[in-house]
RNA sequence: CGGGGCGUGGCGCAGUAGGUAGCGCGCGUCGUUCGGGACGACGAGGUCGGAGGUUCGAGUCCUCUCGCCCCGACCA
């Protein structure tokens, strides 16, 4: 690990992302083009984001299963504002056994194409509705420019496809699975997030309606955390699944797709990270409390070893994930400043001072003074300090969030206010997306997203003077 | 696709007029160290992205080629 000091946020967040990735051991790229491959610290950050995803998932009354990766080519093409949305980014593959192929096969971007053209088979009658399904997988897209985590060709994500018998009920399951999204997000991550409806023009090809949690980095730009859409029957009828209702009626079904990325792994970093590196949320934290012994003599050495190794034995029967540091080729300065850059939340320092008086050293990563506390209470107070610090954390983004939030003045104010400072910049849309696609390319700022609900803004749309017809949320993102 | 950059020990880089490859970190052994990124000694490790060419001789010059990264347009 390099000893350098970091890029700092303020003189280059990019580098300093970059940097923070490679260096807290969370990934690194790959040999392909937008390839990354996540080491430990990083995937136990997206194992724990799964579980929280999952338990919820179940909770709610979904089953996982898992459909194939590549898809005829034909097959994907058949709901046109789907095709034409993701065509340029499909990957194909031509030739197998040496031989080109009779018909290519795309590597999914997606798997909408081949679940619902196998949901046909699976539904006949609204007695087989509805159907709750999600699968963790990986998905490529053949993207032009990527970046660690936030846009890779292949990601890891979960993909919900659910069918059901109304429209209603499936507008329900849509909003439900945003709200799950914003709790793991919120509760679990502590990213504080706004929950949106995409405008038109940003909506996931084939939806009838795209909803989004939005979350704001440290950097003042914006980042899509999850998308819950509404297809409405549009892929139903593409790949024509119909069941019959009570009625004894044949009627095309209805459907919600929604999708939680590794992208967080990296907006989990941006969020909350400072020049030091990474400060993990503790919900998400791989290791929550880091112990480092310390020892002059071999004596000092065994005594010290044999109270941290209780020590840890204690907090892992409290449910805490810990690491005793115990490698012998590195002081503890060294280990200080590495279990900060990967963002541990809680040190404890542990020398013969401390096994003398029955205590030991804590250091939270929010900083602050070093804290003496007693050996017995350690393990029984830690999911308490833990849970303040997963709040602190949660606090202070929203804090930044607010902050960095800002009611629109006037068209010049917003432009140059995007520009000098980002963040989010409220105020009223006429609703017409030539005047968006205006905006976007005067201000490269976009509508992240509107209410839930449309919302009379009661006044004019702050770029074209027309009458408006929603509240917007613009902002730079990535 | 447009603009820029880079391919040399594991990582980051240097490389003289073309003369047979070096530095830092890391790694191994030993010793001293250990409460905020330790130090010393010794040691291991490279057909310089690939192919062709020029030359007595190419990391270095020429031609071709492959790949990756960064910035913009596309996107979770």
């Amino acid at each position: 690990m390099s000893t350098n000091k970091l890029p700092t946020q303020a003189e280059d967040f990019p580098a300093w992302y970059v940097e923070v990735v490679k260096r807290a051991e969370l990934a690194e790229h790959g040999p392909a083009k937008g390839s990354m491959i996540i080491k430990p610290h990083g995937y136990a950050i997206w194992e724990l984001t799964q579980r929280a995803l999952d338990d919820r998932f179940k909770a709610t009354g979904h089953e996982n299963l898992y459909f194939p990766l590549l898809i005829p080519m034909s097959l994907l093409e058949r709901e046109a504002d789907h095709v034409e949305g993701f065509a340029p980014q499909v990957a194909v593959v031509t030739h197998g056994g040496g031989e080109k192929l009779e018909e290519p096969l795309a590597i999914r971007p997606t798997s909408e194409a081949i679940i619902w053209s196998t949901y046909k088979r699976w539904i006949q009658s609204y007695r087989d509705l509805p159907l709750l399904y999600n699968q963790w997988a990986n998905v490529l897209r053949w993207e032009m420019r990527t970046r660690l985590f936030l846009r890779t060709s292949e990601f890891l994500w979960q993909e919900g496809h659910t069918a059901h018998a109304t429209a209603d009920e499936a507008m329900a399951e849509t909003l439900q699975m945003l709200e799950v999204y914003r709790q793991v997000a919120e509760d679990v991550l502590a990213i504080p997030v706004h929950m949106g409806r995409k405008s038109p023009g940003e909506r996931f090809p084939g939806a009838v309606e795209t909803y989004c949690i939005e979350g704001l980095m440290r950097d003042a730009k914006a980042l899509q955390c999850g998308t819950s859409h509404f297809l409405g029957q549009n892929f139903a009828k593409a790949y024509d699944v119909t069941f019959l209702n009570a009625d004894g009626e044949q009627e095309h079904a209805w459907a919600t797709s929604w999708g939680f990325s590794t992208r967080m792994v990296g907006g989990t970093i941006m969020a909350h990270g400072d020049d030091a590196g990474l400060r993990l949320p503790p919900a998400a934290a791989p290791i929550q409390v880091a112990i480092v012994p310390i020892a002059r003599t071999d004596e000092e050495r065994v005594e010290v070893l044999e109270v941290a190794g209780k020590l840890r034995a204690d907090l892992a029967a409290a449910g805490v994930r810990v690491r005793l540091d115990d490698r012998d080729q590195h002081r503890p300065g060294y280990k200080f400043a590495e279990w900060e850059l990967k963002g541990v939340p809680v040190r404890i320092e542990l020398g013969p001072r401390d096994v003398a008086a029955g205590r030991v050293v804590m250091a939270s990563r929010l900083g602050g003074e070093k804290e003496e506390v007693a050996l017995a209470d350690v393990a029984s107070g830690m999911a308490e300090r833990l849970a303040s610090v997963q709040k602190a954390l949660y606090d202070d983004a929203l804090a930044y969030r607010e902050a960095n939030t800002h009611e629109i003045a006037s068209f010049d104010a917003f432009a140059a206010g995007v520009e000098e400072q980002g963040g989010f910049w409220v105020g009223a849309w006429c609703g017409d997306g030539a005047c968006e696609a205006e905006i976007a390319t005067k201000t490269k700022a976009t509508i992240r997203f509107l209410p839930i609900e449309p919302t009379d803004p009661g006044g004019p749309c702050v770029h074209c003077g027309k009458p408006g017809v929603d509240v917007a949320h613009w902002a730079r993102a990535y």
